[in-house]
DNA sequence: TACTTGTAATAGTTGAGATAGTACAATAAC
DNA sequence: GTTATTGTACTATCTCAACTATTACAAGTA
């Protein structure tokens, strides 16, 4: 999988590494048991500190996201979210609103706004109860 | 309005101001030309540093939230985004995405979030382009 | 054994967020 | 006019997160 930073970004350089993980996981792009570049290819690559990738890492194993193993590398791990349905509907709905919120400043069209959700939602396949 | 900090949220206080103030526009809860706290006062109310609240104020202003006049106060303004179509699009759809893949690693399901997207959605009262 | 992997710990740099204090300019009320 | 109130501006200082730099270590692989 190919890795960039964007400096002018204002995230943090860690936090992009997990939203790209996370990005391609639920792209498909990366499967379970992919292997990730090492920690210190990455950095390399990179060019950035070795304990950059390794809390990119660490974080993105204690989310349950990936698994990594001393010798051997890192890994995808299984889709497995541990929260209780109430937090995660707080967490979710926190994140919707202020999109929402932006979206009235922006004078978006509901039709509009509710377009592109939409079309967030198929480029990545959510789980659906039904077969949709 | 009544403003409050959490101490415990990981959002800057000067960021916790803003987003009070775009939520409560975006709920009709302030509307144009209603007078906002002064600096001082809300300052004073929330137990921290004037100058956080004028950082607020002075932010909000330059994305035309708010207009400020030295010796009257801060008045809610006009709606008016000043953003290109494809500046909007792309600034609403990062978030977009960034929600959709923290829905998808939640395993929450394709229509519960479309759910709770239509919710906020109804809140806070979109513009529609055809009456809805 | 030799090598690669992730982990951990320490020390230092940089920049954002916030505080503290002061001064100033524009407005409103008198 | 004078006085009080308002937002603005500036400097100095503090704290903390993010990041760098370096070294060492433990667990796995070949």
């Amino acid at each position: 999988m190919q890795f960039h930073i964007d400096n002018a970004s204002n995230r943090a350089a860690y936090q992009q590494i997990i939203d790209q993980v996370k990005r391609d996981v639920a792209l498909g792009r990366l499967v379970k048991d992919e292997k990730l570049p090492t920690v210190r290819q990455l950095a390399n690559q990179l060019a950035i500190n070795p304990n950059t990738i390794a809390k990119s890492y660490r974080l993105l194993e204690r989310e349950g996201i990936i698994v990594t193993k001393p010798g051997s590398g890192a890994f995808v791990a299984n889709l497995d979210s541990n929260l209780s349905r109430a937090v995660r509907k707080k967490l979710v709905n926190n994140d919707i609103e202020r999109i929402v919120v932006e979206a009235f400043h922006m004078q978006i069209d509901k039709q509009i706004i509710l377009e592109w959700f939409n079309n967030a939602i198929d480029k990545f396949n959510l789980t659906t109860k039904k077969d949709g």
